[in-house]
DNA sequence: TATTGTTATACTCTATAACTATA
DNA sequence: TATAGTTATAGAGTATAACAATA
């Protein structure tokens, strides 16, 4: 299937690969990335957490003293792009910056009772959002969906 | 490595809700969304289309004289947001603004036959990049994973 | 009055590169 | 030298609000 391309075009679909956006799964993803993240930040309100501050929390809740390197690879973000989030986070007293003993570069985040009962609210909210979201789903629907986007993550994050 | 420098911490898993992140679409959702956005970058090349502008040139090759109003309509963007891309593509040649007798306020998007090969290049190029990313991902399954995001979408283009 | 395209502006999220202070 | 955190900066992508031209 390749594209000849003849001085004379009748009609694009004739000798064209047919472009339908619909198949795509790029442009799938991208449409319902940007329903769901919208959706989230209106179920948390004007005020709430963001969606890549709750997820930070949530993993500084899981893994209290993580570093913020740490932290930074697990989100699949760069260091730098962390510093705001805790900022955040530190800022709405949810957590703290912690000296370490032994190695006085490094920042081990822990997460304050406030921050931690914040990341279980928070946690309800988003299961809350993703319940009604995703309401005209199965159960089966959904786990599978997530199970399929964990195998482009699997590709993507392969170290 | 990682910490959990108090084991005998009560696990906050026993008080609070979970906040396991894998558990949640969203999560899986968005780090989907990034890998796939750049591997789609990566695979056209620095001066190659972006996302957006593939999508909204695709469907203008597909409906030749659709107005921008209409456009961002079907991208699920602004009208405001769209003025760049429009002007991005007819900056390549890919499409022109042409007058619409009986209302001179719209603009009809017509492709070039430039526009027209473009498309067709890139179209080649984003089927070439998403059946390698998911190569390791059935038929089956990439039509499922389709499926279901497009239910996502159904729900949230409700308007 | 309403709509189309446009501009101005701001906000979110991310990356790269360079700096600092440690190691 | 190498690493952790930080800063500065830039680049996508999006939205809201207002405007001029036109309906």
């Amino acid at each position: 299937m390749a594209g000849r391309q003849n001085p004379r075009r009748p009609d694009p679909e004739d000798q064209f690969p047919m472009p339908d956006l619909e198949a795509y799964i790029g442009y799938n993803l991208k449409r319902a990335y940007v329903i769901l993240q919208k959706d989230f930040r209106e179920a948390l309100g004007a005020d709430g957490l963001a969606p890549r501050d709750f997820s930070a929390l949530a993993l500084v809740v899981q893994f209290p003293n993580i570093t913020q390197s740490e932290l930074a690879r697990m989100l699949g973000i760069e260091r730098s792009g962390l510093v705001a989030i805790v900022d955040e986070l530190e800022g709405r007293g949810y957590l703290s910056r912690a000296a370490v003993p032994g190695d006085r570069r490094v920042h081990a985040l822990v997460p304050t009772p406030t921050g931690i009962a914040a990341c279980a609210r928070a946690t309800e909210q988003v299961k809350a959002h993703e319940e009604k979201l995703l309401s005209h789903m199965t159960q089966d629907e959904i786990q599978m969906l997530g199970s399929l986007l964990r195998k482009i993550r699997a590709r993507g994050e392969e170290t």
